[in-house]
RNA sequence: GCCCCCGUAGCUCAGCUGGAUAGAGCACCGGACUUCUAAUCCGACGGUCACAGGUUCGAGUCCUGUCGGGGGCGCCA
């Protein structure tokens, strides 16, 4: 993809200008690679190609800066071309193109930002995110991984690809037997060990059982029941040892740092494993809807809620998947087991698929989810936490065992969130059921406080979540500062209908008034966003859609408070906004301006999936 | 031991894939509301971009190494 994406119109003229210029000064073509000055008064857009063909060259580069400007076909919306430093070729643009922008963004409405990548790079992207384990409430850490890969569908979808929002529902297996186990204790008072689940939602989730199925379910087998919990037949219910985190979808995927790793859950059988899966499935399930319940209320909605045990399990995909890697000649048998060679594509060791007893590994679990996935998408990404991060390898190399191509799979690692309350570390222990639950926290603080803490810091850096911080000095949040400015118009917008104002129609509207700073400084703001959208798109960056909103915000602030829309009651003329009373046709404009803005910024909300208030 | 991420203002973090004078919020100090919302604005203060080399017209950004912090590495759920 080139390096920027020519969303303008404008923009793909200065590029195919810049190119004719170079042709016709007889110099090799290279990319334009247009590019935004940092500094306002160097013009709108800017060139390097000079700097970059001096070397090759053996030239000047001002010399060819000049070269290319002699040389270049100034379009009409360019209002001047100019060399600077050391051979930067800066282009502002005429006043008349951001009066066609302001027009553009009401016309455009909720689409303005969003745009379509080229046809041959459209995807149906399966996105998959969080997909923590169903054996409890989802803790705050989780909320990073729902924030983000919820804004970069949108971002997705906004760039003109397809998405599936997907989670992978971890119900199989050891861990469901056991929390199937944890449940019947619970319910009949037994005694819970060290390796079971424990805390009030386990609590409620049984009670909730008792009263949907009936008490018999925690002491009697289902007529017609087995304990197929998928991973095999669990026959002695030991057969297991440990936690631990084996496998991708195994672990807590939560995404929080957490002092007490799952291990050592091992052993345990004091209820009929049979019972144990009758009510563990149950109980998963009920705990899943908890989740799917959190995640709503936090403005996060899942296509797919994939269930392993019954679309993997139950389906036989798993052993269709090994048969088709064993087909494909990538799988050999070894000791007993059935290995995939996974070193073939990088990975450091070949990995177990099916292990000497006959039962599958989770990882076999995992390859065949990607293939199923594969089948229903043409591009796959997934969004994992850090703790993850020794399972890309396999996972990559996975992908190209099932003939999945390299560039279809995009494996995103994010760093953990380190959960605080008033600076210090709180330690948390999911067994023992001491967590910070998302759903509580997104109820005290609210959804767009959350989301936006967690959206607006790249993955790439660990972020701390302050309990005390995020709730006390919520008025400082600077997703209020973005808020307030969309309110702000709002609420102009409400005082100019009271009073009776006439705004007329845009296409009547003289917008070449809007000559004041600040109302240049909004309008290339306001410019900016399409641009963005398709970077943080291309990047998968949510941080900069959201540093983009709080810059657009800060420009609109100061304009609000140099530029008046409405005329003063009184008839002064030293009081602010006398210009406008002058002159009624520069009110006028400013409130096309400052509707086509708040709109802008409802629109960069809407992305990140954050309210835009009319009031606050 | 090996792998990944981070180190930028007192604090929390951006920095547009190598460009022009490194930015924002918070904190601290000083200003601005009888007139569209002060959850705002204006100004001041604040930096050897962890450190050392290298690549080139140009490095916070790329490469190598060192130091410091975080995370990960199993026929294992």
């Amino acid at each position: 993809m080139a390096r920027t994406p020519l969303i303008d119109p404008v923009l793909a003229d200065l590029d195919a200008a810049i190119r004719a210029a170079l042709t016709a000064a007889g110099l090799p073509e290279t990319d334009p690679d247009l590019e935004k000055p940092k500094q306002a008064d160097h013009g709108d857009w800017a060139t390097t190609v000079a700097l970059r063909l001096a070397k090759p060259a053996r030239r000047n580069p001002r010399e060819l800066a000049q070269l290319v400007v002699d040389h270049l076909e100034v379009p009409e919306v360019v209002e001047e071309v100019s060399i600077a430093g050391p051979g930067f070729v800066n282009l502002r643009l005429a006043h008349r193109y951001h009066e066609d922008l302001v027009r553009r963004v009401l016309t455009e409405g909720g689409r303005y930002g969003h745009s379509q990548v080229p046809e041959a790079e459209r995807r149906h992207v399966n996105v998959e995110f969080v997909s923590a384990n169903p054996t409890g409430p989802l803790h705050v850490g989780a909320g990073r991984w729902a924030a983000t890969g919820d804004a970069l569908a949108a971002l997705l979808e906004a760039t003109g690809h397809a998405v599936t929002r997907e989670y992978y529902v971890n119900d199989a297996g050891e861990q469901i037997r056991l929390f199937g186990e944890s449940l019947v204790l619970v319910a009949t008072g037994g005694e819970l060990t060290e390796a079971h689940y424990r805390g009030q939602a386990i609590v409620e989730v049984a009670e909730q059982l008792r009263a949907t199925h009936g008490a018999a379910l925690f002491t009697s087998v289902p007529a017609g029941e087995e304990a197929e919990l998928g991973g095999g037949t669990i026959a002695h219910g030991n057969a297991d040892t440990g936690g631990g985190h084996g496998g991708l979808h195994g672990g807590l995927h939560g995404g929080l740092t957490e002092d007490v790793a799952a291990g050592d859950r091992a052993e345990v059988t004091v209820v009929d494993p049979r019972i144990a899966a009758a009510v563990g499935v149950r109980g998963v399930e009920a705990m899943r809807q908890r989740i799917e319940d959190g995640l709503h209320a936090m403005g996060v909605d899942f296509d797919v809620w994939f269930s392993e045990r019954a679309r993997l399990h139950e389906t036989g995909a798993i052993a269709a998947t090994l048969d088709e890697l064993t087909a494909r000649g990538v799988a050999y048998e070894a000791e007993g087991a059935l290995f995939l060679r996974t070193t073939d594509h990088g990975d450091d060791k070949d990995r177990v698929l099916r292990r000497s007893d006959g039962r599958p590994t989770y990882f076999a679990a995992d390859c065949a989810y990607l293939r199923d996935k594969w089948s229903r998408a043409d591009e796959l990404y997934y969004l994992l936490g850090a703790d993850h991060h020794g399972y890309v390898d396999r996972l990559t190399a996975a992908a190209a065992c099932l003939g999945v191509p390299p560039d279809r799979v995009e494996i995103r690692i994010g760093q953990l969130v380190n959960l605080l309350r008033d600076g210090q570390p709180v330690r948390m222990s999911k067994r023992a059921g001491e967590t910070i639950d998302l759903d509580e926290v997104v109820e005290e603080v609210g959804s767009d406080v959350v989301r936006y803490h967690f959206l607006r810091q790249g993955l790439d850096s660990t972020i701390d979540f302050d309990l005390a911080v995020v709730a006390a000095q919520s008025m400082e949040n600077p997703v209020y500062y973005v808020q307030y400015a969309h309110a702000r118009i709002a609420s102009v917008i409400r005082n100019a209908d009271e009073r009776g104002f006439e705004a007329g129609e845009v296409a009547d509207a003289d917008l070449s008034l809007l000559t004041h700073p600040a109302e240049l400084a909004l309008l290339t703001a306001m410019a900016g966003l399409p641009l963005v959208v398709a970077e943080a798109a291309d990047l998968r960056a949510t941080q900069r859609l959201a540093r983009y909103a709080e810059e657009l915000a800060g420009t609109f602030h100061r304009f609000y408070t140099e530029c008046r829309i409405l005329a003063p009651a009184s008839g002064d003329a030293d009081a602010p906004g006398a210009e406008v009373a002058a002159d009624p046709a520069l009110g006028r404009a400013r409130y096309h301006l400052a509707v086509a803005a708040k709109q802008v910024l409802a629109n960069a909300l809407a992305l990140l999936r954050v309210s835009a208030p009319e009031r606050m």
